[in-house]
DNA sequence: TATTATACTGTACATATATTCAGTATTTTT
DNA sequence: AAAAATACTGAATATATGTACAGTATAATA
């Protein structure tokens, strides 16, 4: 995006405004009233100006066909990763492991978040969690009972409920009458706890 | 406000599709072309129907003169109403319905959407939709088999997935052994599709 | 120094577009 | 039963609008 002129600038805000106004842009006849211009080609050149420097988008032939470029990062919103649930190995936030990223307010998930994960199976069903969904987690090891957790065990990365049925034994268990409850004796068998689900996002 | 016809309706989707794409709005031709329309015209007397029932405003003489009268703007704005599933009366954007709103950025669910509904009860539980999830709901009557919609009989609002059996008949399908199916003769009873689920919404 | 970008006025024109008029048919309201 | 609203096709037209062409002038760039 090169530099803008103080008058490319008043044509951006003029369009901006008309738009807001009336809900439609404005004509090449319309920024000169607005702008006291006395012919239509001093607008035209400085759309296209506006067009080439890559703020605004030009439909050709089209009436008002003209469109501002700033919906990126227009919202105030960040950028979250989306993490698919390979078999092998953690969902770090590596890239080669980052599908694509979503925009989303930092707020949207009340305990705030740091990434999305892409669910494979339907080990958890029964919770409402079905394949391809994407998980909004956060990165913490203070779980609870009857959290949803994230957990890596070797090298195998899974979504169940949490339990901790004493001091040395967790049960991770389903949400699906299919599968079975995981018990890890934390002695014997290494468990981490990647983070746990605080939201979950559907797109059909 | 009055009442929007289903036909009407269409024609105001697609103007905040066309718009929600190009940025501006659509000429009649290009709703034509939308919707099949094979004369300007069809598109003329919906628009002035939808102006007169206050849908949307129309500038004389002005080339994709058309705003769009939303208070809620679903397009234009950031905050998405949330509807509570009453179990009397259509979900309305009407101001007592509202629970809360959501700032969610536009682009969220693909097709765009118009409010979240608040789920109740567990009959799409095998569809992972559970109690108290947000469904992302686009206003339309354009649904076809296998869609989850959200439709109202007589007084009662439900969420289940459509399935038109004939020309007559229509049956809603929960995703829930413990519920029934729920045939619909059209000649007898009436069914209001007031829209379909584009996504899902879940807090923990 | 030549060239390009910026910043205009003014005229002209093809076409994009709104809008009216004439029909047909069905449904809803009065 | 009549009137109004809905839902279209099809043709015609005035005008709204994009856009090209011909100039003028200044500042920035190569």
């Amino acid at each position: 995006m090169k530099e803008i002129t103080s008058q490319q600038q008043r044509v951006l805000d003029c369009i901006q405004i008309y738009l807001k106004k009336t809900g439609f842009p404005p004509t090449r006849a319309d920024i000169c009233k607005e702008l006291g211009f006395k012919s239509p080609n001093s607008a035209e050149t400085h759309l296209r100006a506006l067009e080439k420097k890559g703020f605004i988008s030009i439909e050709s032939g089209a009436s008002r066909g003209i469109s501002v470029n700033n919906q990126i990062n227009s919202f105030g919103g960040d950028e979250y990763p989306v993490i698919g649930l390979v078999a092998a190995g953690s969902p770090t936030l590596a890239e080669e492991n980052i599908e694509r990223t979503i925009n989303c307010p930092k707020s949207f998930f009340e305990s705030g978040f740091d990434y999305f994960l892409k669910v494979r199976g339907l080990s958890m069903k029964d919770a409402g969690i079905m394949e391809d969904d994407l998980i909004a987690v956060k990165k913490t090891t203070d779980v609870k009972n009857g959290d949803i957790v994230i957990a890596r065990l070797d090298d195998e990365v899974t979504v169940k409920f949490f339990n901790r049925k004493s001091s040395n034994i967790v049960e991770l268990e389903p949400a699906n009458e299919d599968f079975e409850n995981i018990v890890i004796n934390l002695e014997s068998e290494q468990l981490h706890i990647e983070g746990k689900s605080v939201g979950l996002l559907r797109r059909n």
